[in-house]
DNA sequence: CTGGGTGCAAAGTATTTGCATGAAC
DNA sequence: GTTCATGCAAATACTTTGCACCCAG
């Protein structure tokens, strides 16, 4: 499991059991939407408001320990900031996995065509994961 | 120029001046997100409505001669389809540049990590452009 | 003429904000 | 006790829809 409080207290944000379970739950889902998120806190907190999940992202999203990875014909989705990583997303079940790719040739052949200094590669790969195809 | 309504005839879209005009925007400025669209149109057609900018994309979109761009922190963009490319978004002037990278090395490199099907990579360098830096 | 596009207004969806109350520290 | 999070309701932002009228083919 995954130590949400010190990881909130890091951060310099109060733990509450509303953040404490929007941590555990992208631990354990990988990424999951607004909705997704909101739907699990309501299991456990039958009053929790939208309202507090859209705060309580965009607070993390400021801390910089929650990263938004948008997707072609979805809608966002929210991850917590690990190791720097690609997606693979199935466009049949709509999965979305992490995968850790080496992107120095790509960075190579960017430094080849163009004087554009790069902090950082976004790479989405679409297609059909092992289990639907 | 572009023959906008060859294109648009091609894909079974009426020529309208205001499809007319998307296209020749959206050709001369690269890529373009909704308000910005709406304003230039705004220019040419004191009367235009929100509602035909979106219903207009969304045509395109669907008849697929349009591309939807969506970049980190900023609204999605679209540009008219072209041969595959990535983009160049620098993050001090907010500007999106094509870019034509070749991808075998990370189809590559992804083979031999994962059984993963590819079917289109979408790659995103951010960071800061010549003129920035 | 006919089908489909346009512009307007209204509806729908998504997200943010203000504020009173209550919990974290 | 003070600060800040929560939940509610209202406000704002974004996008779609319905419909009457009009233009492209």
């Amino acid at each position: 499991m995954i130590d949400s409080s010190s990881l909130l207290k890091n951060y310099n944000l109060k733990v509450t059991p509303q953040r404490v379970a929007i941590v555990e739950e992208l631990y354990k889902n990988g990424h999951m939407n607004v909705d997704e998120l909101y739907e699990k806190l309501l299991k456990k907190f039958p009053s929790v408001s939208l309202a507090t999940i859209y705060k309580n992202i965009n607070a993390m999203l400021e801390k910089i320990f929650l990263n938004e990875v948008k997707i072609a014909d979805s809608k966002p989705v929210f991850e917590l900031i690990k190791e720097e990583h690609s997606h693979l997303v199935c466009s049949s079940c709509g999965k979305i996995k992490d995968i850790y790719i080496d992107d120095s040739s790509l960075r190579d052949s960017l430094k080849k065509k163009s004087n554009f200094e790069v902090d950082n590669i976004n790479i989405i790969f679409s297609g059909t994961c092992e289990e639907c195809s």
